[in-house]
DNA sequence: TTTGTTGCAAAACGTTTGCAGCCTC
DNA sequence: GAGGCTGCAAACGTTTTGCAACAAA
C-alpha cells in the first residue's frame, strides 16, 4: 500500500464513524483499488479489475462509489455518451478536461489563471467543494469533420 | 415566432445545406420549440411538450437534439444522475452551474473573471467551441447533511 | 441481537437501433 | 426515382432495486 493510501483510509474511517456507517472490508478494498489507479475508470472496469483480488459485486461497487463520492474521496464525471467515469481526488492535481465533440477523445490540462478565477468564486448560499470544467471542441484528428 | 428564432432558423438552414442534410419540418418544429423554452429541458419533456403541436417521435427528438448540438444550436449537459439536459445556445448568456451534491439542485451563475480566464485558454491541437463549468457543493438546505 | 450491508438477479431507465414506409431533393 | 429521415417497437447498456443471507456493532 502506498503512503497516500494510509491517509485516504483514515479519511474514510472518519467519514464512516461520523455517519455511523459500517466499516466493511469491501469499502476499504474498493478504496484501496481506486487509489492504485491512475486516471479515469468506470464501475465496470473497477469491478473486473478486482475479481482476482477481493471479490465484490457490481452493486456494491456502485454503492461504494456513491459513498466515496459523498465523502470527497472520488470525483465522478459524466462525459457525454459514455458510462460515468470516476477518478481519485486526494493527491490528484486539480485539472480540467478537453472533450472532442466528434470522437469523444478526452485530455486533461491545467491552467493557473482558470484555477485561480474559479477558486476565488464565492457564493452566498452555496458551499462549494470541487468543480469540473469541460472544454468542448474538435481535436486535431477531427478538425475537418 | 420571436425574432431570434428567425436567425436560428437561418443557422439551421445553412448547416443543413452545407452538409447536404434534408430540411424536414420535424427539424424546424423541434428547433422552434426549443427556442421557446427558457432554461433546461430533457428529451422526454421536449417530446411531451410537442405532442399538441407538431407531433414527432422520441427517436426523432434524440436524432435532432444530436444534430442541433453539432450545429452549435443547443448545448447538452450531463448533470449527475439525471437524464441529459439541454438548453438553447444562441442568445443565451454564457453561464455556469452550481450543483448540490446532496439534493441535485442546479443554479446558474455568471462570473466575468472565470469567463475571461477560460476564453483566454488556447490549445495547440484543439479547437475549442464551448465549455461547461460545474461547481459542486452543498446548497443552503443541505448544508448540514 | 439488531440492522446496515452484501450478492444476486431482475427491473428500470434513458437512449439507440433495425426496419418498413414516407417525403425531400 | 433514390435514398435520407421518420415512427414504431424492440434492443441495448448502465445503473438501481428487492430480497434473503451475512456480518459489523
Amino acid at each position: 500500500m502506498k503512503e497516500e493510501n494510509i491517509s485516504v483510509t483514515n479519511i474514510l474511517t472518519d467519514y464512516l464513524n461520523r455517519r455511523k456507517y459500517r466499516k466493511t472490508p469491501e469499502r476499504y478494498a474498493i478504496l484501496d483499488k481506486i487509489y492504485s489507479i491512475d486516471g479515469h475508470f468506470d464501475a465496470e472496469g473497477l469491478y473486473e479489475s478486482m475479481q482476482n483480488e477481493y471479490r465484490v459485486s457490481l452493486a456494491t461497487i456502485y454503492n461504494t462509489l456513491d459513498l466515496l463520492s459523498n465523502a470527497g474521496l472520488v470525483i465522478k464525471h459524466q462525459f457525454d455518451g459514455f458510462s460515468a467515469q470516476y477518478e481519485k481526488s486526494i493527491g490528484t492535481h486539480i485539472h480540467n478536461h478537453s472533450v472532442c465533440i466528434i470522437c469523444g477523445a478526452i485530455k486533461e490540462f491545467t491552467d493557473k489563471k482558470i484555477k485561480k478565477a474559479i477558486q476565488a468564486k464565492e457564493f452566498a448560499n452555496f458551499q462549494s467543494t470541487h468543480y469540473s470544467l469541460y472544454i468542448y471542441g474538435k481535436c486535431k484528428k477531427c478538425r475537418n469533420k
